[in-house]
DNA sequence: AATGAATGAGACTTCATTCAT
DNA sequence: TATGAATGAAGTCTCATTCAT
């Protein structure tokens, strides 16, 4: 009983964490974090103000903690999908467009980063970019993976791949934002891993052995098939 | 007379608008946004506190100010250099390391446009959305002509190809500014360009066999083009 | 049985009572009152926080504890000290010197009775001001007894002839402290006792070949006069 | 004209600085410093909260203030009135006058002392102890004299005199204010002095050499007589 | 146009004390 | 009796902005 009591309260207090920590998410997502305060992340957690300080040490901390939280949902799920796939190029769509996804919705939370590391220089060793380097290892794994047979492109120096990889997508998804074209994260992908992958035959009809002029043609076709397409939108 | 006294108390403002910008840009890269006052700022301008709200509204709008002339800044230098260059890869490579040797030294400065851009659906159409837009045109430039003398990679979307191109340096120099490893620039632009260019062997261009079809398929598609968005409500 | 019971009970109390008050003296003596939490006073004697206000009404209640057993603990050594020795000029010595030993040691603690006395109107009658007053009374009774041997001077109001030994003592620590020359004790004493004592010879040099007989004669008198003057006002 | 001007705003700005240090005098005397509050302080002042900041630090250094500007008054009022005085006798009695006065009024602000000097040790040097030995070489100067002229014991080591002077009022006024007698002050001072001084024969009658020891005795013995006589019934 | 003293709202944080377990 | 998580009042201090000079 008294075991069981010991794990109601474990309990207890982990679910006052994750309600302080998901307030704080949400608060600081409407609101960024400078203008959110700690009244309002306790009123919205249904805590006293000093609660929170209980559990964090102050507001740099409790941000940190909220982004650290987005890193491992987001790890997880990068994770859990990746797991279920098999082929390099499937993986890696997987993994882009799951991180597109994820960052469209919680963009303010990762706009908080640049103001809780203080200076960029003590960012390595932090338990941040431990986290950080715990999700993009994903990539990591799949480019390896991918480069030993051969479906990703070999002469480009591995980190600099992954920088590629996810520095795209992180700016990619803000020219969408502001288009407010959501719809586009399909294309973004397709054409990213288009770059990366030796054969894209996956995304991309195929092109490999062709003459430079089919192959100029056909984008000439295409950028008119995409210019018709997208022109009604337009209008 | 008149006129010169006049002019000279133009400039006398202009020097000291200036002077504020400067002094902003300083102390903002240092300490960051939220930790810069306004008191510091004009006693680095050597005005009085009051006189900064003369030249500037408010910190927000100072802080416009600086990331406006950061981009001016940013787009000089980027368009005066490419302009001196002639192959496509040259003017890429120019315009890449300009970026990154750039975006190091002032990266607190560009920490502060999601602070100052309050909601992200409002900053198209701001004056900070259009001075971006100057700035990564001279990329679109590059290359369209790239595309259409055949160095660039054709199979990716326009927009797309940009913002690959200029998110990898943006989430790039990050990694290179925690190793300490500014050398690894060049390495860093040199494998982009070889993701982008189709041939990247030396960067230099490439004047292989054109084919006279494909030149004008392609000169032919590009007239399409231009006809079809100047001219959207003719159908 | 049920005795016993009861009485290992009440030891517990006990030494859990002297353990928190113990643990308050070494935190207000470092920290002083202000600077001390109940927190840090409750983990330092190895109870919880609440436990603290089991036996102490608050924290005030708690430092007026801590202030009553320096008292406590401060006659009970002087009291013990002088018991021991015979002449007045040696139980004054040793007084002085005890009193002077114990507040540098535990100076942050008187420090405190400001604090927790409100107002000083109402320090007469409290319970502090009852130790105090046991405390100060071993000097009255060496006094009374020093004035009636003749060893003391006579011409001196007692209560404020007490207020000099203590007050010269509690604010020459001060000076020693400062210029951190403990072992001036020795010194201070030996001058502030000459100036008590009526012929201070066992610390001081003689100066004149006074007769016995005159000495002794002169001190009948005073004492006599003594008598008379304060004999009628105190009916 | 300009200089006029300046004129009037460092005579406002003083005046200014003044009324905050006589409102937070005023509360620190009413409330002691911890229960003392900026926002009271500032209301007094007639001032907004912010305001006090542009004059002092932060609460500390008002107190600091308060203290120093309380030293400078004593020892002002102090000098003042031993220039006009000739006699050791009378420069001491109104220093000690003086002094005992003084800290009466203003007992609540030398409480603050030990709170706003952190470490004892880092005492010597501030500039609370340079005021302080601003006031105390008074007494030093006076006790130079007067050991040089005869007038005081000369077996006293100086700065152990000097302890003994104030010590004994800074203990001596808390038992008056306990007891309510202010009116003992005199009464205080004289048996004080007449410690100190050789010939106390300005504060107590004079007992010179020849002859005393009879005469003492026969006026002991008519006293005797006389009160045997009044009080037959109390045998 | 320039100054800079003054403002005052409001943020973060601490900690003595309580009370359900 | 003991616990210690929770409370929430209250305090200090900052700083963007204003406005009389």
């Amino acid at each position: 009983m008294q075991k069981l009591k010991t794990s109601t309260r474990r309990e207890k207090v982990e679910q006052r964490e994750d309600a302080i920590i998901e307030a704080a998410r949400r608060t600081f997502a409407k609101r960024g974090f400078a203008k959110t305060t700690m009244a309002e992340i306790a009123r919205q957690s249904g805590v006293a103000d000093g609660t929170v300080y209980l559990y964090f040490k102050n507001k740099e901390d409790l941000a940190r903690a909220v982004v650290s939280d987005f890193y491992r949902r987001l790890t997880a799920s990068a994770q859990s999908g990746v797991d279920e796939l098999a082929s390099t190029a499937e993986q890696l769509k997987f993994l882009a467009t799951n991180h597109m996804e994820l960052i469209m919705k919680e963009r303010r939370i990762l706009e908080m980063l640049p103001l809780i590391n203080g200076e960029i220089d003590s960012y390595g060793g932090s338990e941040l970019f431990d986290l950080n380097k715990n999700y993009v290892v994903i990539f990591d794994r799949i480019a390896k993976a991918g480069q030993a047979s051969g479906n990703i492109k070999t002469n480009i120096t591995p980190w600099i791949l992954r920088d590629i990889f996810f520095g795209a997508m992180d700016y990619g998804f803000k020219t969408m934002m502001i288009k407010d074209r959501r719809k586009d994260i399909d294309l973004f992908v397709d054409d990213l891993l288009s770059l990366i992958l030796v054969d894209s035959s996956a995304f991309k009809p195929r092109r490999d052995d062709m003459s430079h002029i089919a192959g100029r043609l056909e984008a000439a076709a295409e950028r008119l098939e995409t210019m018709i397409k997208r022109n009604p939108h337009e209008r």
